[in-house]
DNA sequence: GATGAATGAGCATTCATTCAT
DNA sequence: AATGAATGAATGCTCATTCAT
C-alpha cells in the first residue's frame, strides 16, 4: 500500500501520484484506500516514513572499531551501494526535497534527517582528528555540510547511467579524502589498498 | 507571459503552475494564452528557453586573457552571485531537473545545455593544464563532471538561508582548487606520487 | 443509540445525519449500528418514534375534571414548558414536518399524531361549548386546525430567543381566548385572573 | 439556472439538491455551471436572492390611500394569493428558515427580511391606531411579531390541500381583525360588513 | 488577436451499506 | 452480538483545452 504508493512516486513523481491508482495497483477500491490513509497527505507521510525507515538503516556496515578514514569511505561506499541497488530511495529523497521547499512537514522531516547525517558525518571527522588520520585545523561543521552538499549533488543524478555516477563517487570520493586527510610524511595516505 | 509562468513556478512549483493564474497575472484571458501557448507542454517549453537565455549569460566576467585559475574561480563566483542576485534560476533549473526525469523534451534540452557546461570547464581544465597552472594528469572529463555535480548540489539547495551557502561555495571552490593545481615545488602536502 | 440520533439531528440536522457519527457517540461501531437498524431509513424511524412518545406524555398536568377554558390554557402552558425545557423536542419536530413533505412514511406518522391533537383540541372546545364558557357559533374543526397552525408557527421558531417566544405565546393565546369565549355580559372576557 | 436549483429545491429539498442534476437540467455541464456559482454555496445564495426579489414583489396591490384595515387584509389576501399561484415561494421560504438554524449567511438574510415584514406590518398598525379603526393601547410590535408567525405557521404547511389552507387563512385573519379592532360602540366589531 | 463560455476527463473524499470473522 | 475491513456510487470541484464570436 506504502509501497504502490512509494512506486508510482518513483514512476510518475508526486505530481503523478492519484490514490484511485495507488488503490487499484494493491487491488483494492479507492475507498478502502482512504479507510487507511484519510488523506492523500496521510498517505505521503507513510511514504515518508517508510523511506526514512529505509534510509535509517545503512547499507554498509563498518566495525564500530574501524577508523576514521574507512568509516568515511564507508559513507560513499553507502551511497555507491544504494544508488546501484536501491536508486529508487534516492529519487524520492530528491522528490521530497524539492517538495519540501513548499512542504513544511516535509521540510521539517527531513531536516530532522540531515541533523542525524550531519552529526554522523561530524563525528566521523572528530575521531580522524583526534586520531590523527585527519587534518588538525579542519572545520567539523563546514567540511561535513560540504559533503552533504557534494552526496547530495550526486543522488540528485540517480537518474544517470550507472556507469558515469560511479566514476563521480569516485572523484569526489578522492576529492574528499584529499582535503580531509592529514599529510602523511613521505608515504601518499590516499592510495587504497 | 513566459515570465508570469516563470514567477509562478520559483512560487508554487510545477505543481502549483495553472495556466489560468499565469494569463490572470499577465492580465488576459486564459484563452488568449492558449492562443500563443497551444498548451502547457508549450508554455513550459518557453520558460525553459527563458531560462536558458539567462543561464548563458554569464553573471561574471573574465578577461578571455585571464589563467585558467582566474576563470576557475569565475565559475564559482558566478554561481555565487547567482545564488544571491538569482536564485531563482537555480530554483526552476531544479524544478526542471527533476521533471526532466520523466520528461524526455526538457532532459534533451538540460542535456545540451550540460554539455555545454561541460565542455566550457574542461576548456578551461585543459588551458590549466596547458599552462601548467593546473595538475598535468588531470582527467579532465571527470573533473568537469564533478565539479557540475557538486556545483548543481549547491544550486539544489537554492533555498537554504544566504550565509550557509556562502561557506559551502567557499569549501568547496577550495576543495576543488587543491584537487586540480598542480603541486608547487618542494612543500605542497596535497601531492600525487 | 436513538437518543444519539435524535441529539445529533439537533445539532446538525437531518442533512448533517451520519450512522457513523452515530454509532461513535454510542461508542460501538457503525457496522453494530446497522446491525439494529438495518438502514439509515430505520434509524430515523426509531427516531421519530422515539419524539412520538415524548410528544405524546403532555407536560402539564390539569384535572379530568378542570373547566375548558383551564384545559384550554394548559395546552399552551403545554408549549410554553416545552420551549423551555425541552425546545429539541420542537426542533426534531420541525425537521420532521418539512421532511414529511417528501417521506411518506413520516408523513403518515406525523398525520396520525395530528389527527391526535386535532381531537384531543376538539373536545376542549366542544366541552366548552357544552358548558357555555366559549361561544356556540365556534367551528370546532377549523378553530382546531387554527390552533395548531398557531402554535405549530411558534414551535417553527424554536431557536428564537426565549424571551420573544414568551411574549408570543401569551399573546396568541390570549388572541385565541377572545376568539373562542363567549361574549360575557358587562365585563371584557380577555382580561387574566 | 437559479430556477432549475429553485425547482429541485422544491422538489427535493436542500438535502436534495445536487449541483450535477441543476447543470443536466439547463442542459449544460456540470462544470459551466461552476463557471458562473463557483461553489454551491453561491448557487444556493442565487436561489436565495431570487426568491428574495420575489417575495418582495407582493401578488395583491393596495391604494396607498387605503385604510388601516384594508392594508390589513391585503396582507392575508397576499398570502392566499402565493399559496394558490406560487406555493413553491414558501417551500423554499421554509427549507430556508430551517437552514437558517444552522447557516448564519441564511439567517443573516432572513432576519433582513423579516425586519422588513415586521416594520411593514407595525406601519399598518400604527395607521390603524391613528386611524382609529384599531384598539389605542395595542402593543404595535407584539402584535407585528404574532402575525407573523402566525403567517409563518401557515407557510409552513404549504404543502397541504388547498382547500383546507384557504379556511385556516380565513380563520386565522378573522382572529387577528378581532384582536386589532377597535370595539365599535354597540355591535360587534367581528361582522365583517 | 482576443475573449466569454463551455466542456470532458478527472480528482480526493464521503457515506451508507455489506461481509467475513 | 459485534466488528474491522471493504466497497459502489456519488459529490463538489478543478483544469487544460476548445469554440463561436
Amino acid at each position: 500500500m506504502v509501497q504502490a504508493a512509494y512506486a508510482l512516486i518513483v514512476e510518475k513523481g508526486f505530481e503523478g501520484l492519484r490514490t484511485r491508482e495507488v488503490a487499484e495497483r494493491v487491488g483494492m477500491n479507492s475507498a478502502t484506500l482512504h479507510y487507511y490513509f484519510p488523506t492523500k497527505e496521510a498517505l505521503i507521510q507513510g511514504v515518508v516514513h517508510h523511506l526514512m525507515q529505509e534510509l535509517k538503516t545503512s547499507r554498509t556496515t563498518v566495525d564500530e572499531s574501524a577508523g576514521a578514514l574507512e568509516r568515511l569511505r564507508a559513507e560513499f561506499a553507502d551511497i555507491r551501494v544504494r544508488l546501484k541497488e536501491a536508486p529508487d530511495q534516492l529519487v524520492v529523497l530528491t522528490e521530497l526535497a524539492v517538495r519540501a521547499w513548499r512542504d513544511p512537514a516535509i521540510a521539517g522531516i527531513l531536516s530532522y534527517l540531515d541533523q542525524g547525517w550531519h552529526n554522523h558525518l561530524v563525528s566521523i571527522l572528530r575521531a580522524g582528528v583526534v586520531e590523527k588520520t585527519f587534518r588538525s585545523d579542519l572545520d567539523l561543521d563546514a567540511t561535513a555540510d560540504s559533503m552533504m552538499s557534494q552526496l547530495r549533488g550526486i543522488g540528485y543524478q540517480s537518474k544517470l547511467e550507472h556507469g558515469k555516477l560511479e566514476t563521480l563517487i569516485d572523484q569526489i570520493g578522492e576529492q574528499i579524502e584529499r582535503w580531509v586527510l592529514a599529510p602523511a610524511a613521505g608515504k601518499s595516505p590516499r592510495k587504497r589498498p
